[in-house]
DNA sequence: GCTTAACTTAAAGTTAACTTTAAGTTTAAT
DNA sequence: ATTAAACTTAAAGTTAACTTTAAGTTAAGC
């Protein structure tokens, strides 16, 4: 029932970071985990969501700065129309740069071809 | 007649970046420009092209040692085999990674759109 | 010929995103 | 109860990719 939680170093390995980095974004405040008695980081199923989100976003470009604007303040609830819209702002241009990204991908590929086709060309005329 | 050249700072304001940026690409064995009688940087055609190629490969993650290596060194000629067969395979494995890079930027748009979602519900929760 | 914008180099400075270190504290296993 | 692995903090160190600076040199417009 939902309760599972985790470690750092249990998180850091499944996501295959080093647990400083997940210090790092919290110390960022992209995330904030709960503690145990001794004081030590306890992560839930959200707190492993945001991660996972937060590693796919810096996957493909967006700063870390970015990130924290699109899945807004760790600590609050989300319950603040002006943060949720906030939020949502972001999300949106964030998608439309997925758009350019995806653009810039495909005139990345085609370039590649070409430079690929250029090569085994010459490859050809050093052959004869 | 192919014989358009462009000086360090014309090239710059064309392709949007810094003059330093350039240099700072043939400080790293990207390009590597001619020079006029008085040793100003003179860029052809080619050196243009080859510029392009490094910011759109920069655009979507590509660091600088892989551009590097997919475009080859910017001195010699390209007639060695071996350097041939060595760009062929770092440019392959590019392209492997871009569609890695499809398919995650397929799934960051589907988390964004969940997060979205999830958002404006909560919104439409708090005008009730 | 003079001025000034654009260039030259080499080195130092900057920023983001970690990573490492040091010196201690907590937890888990025996 | 002891030991070792895992944790804690704060600060210093690292790396890539620039950017800025300083002290000149060259080129272009008048």
């Amino acid at each position: 029932m939902g309760t599972e939680t985790y470690s750092i170093s249990e998180l850091a390995r499944e996501l295959g970071i080093n647990p400083s980095t997940i210090r790092y974004y919290e110390h960022k405040g992209l995330i904030m985990p709960g503690r145990t008695g001794g004081n030590q980081r306890v992560y839930t199923a959200r707190d492993r969501a945001r991660l996972k989100l937060i590693l796919r976003g810096k996957h493909f470009n967006a700063t870390l700065e970015q990130i924290g604007e699109m899945i807004g303040p760790a600590d609050r609830d989300m319950t603040e129309k002006n943060q949720i819209d906030k939020s949502l702002w972001y999300i949106d241009r964030r998608m439309e740069e997925i758009v350019k990204q995806k653009k810039e991908l495909a005139l990345f590929e085609s370039d590649l071809l070409s430079l690929r086709k250029k090569l085994v060309r010459r490859k050809r005329e050093l052959a004869k």
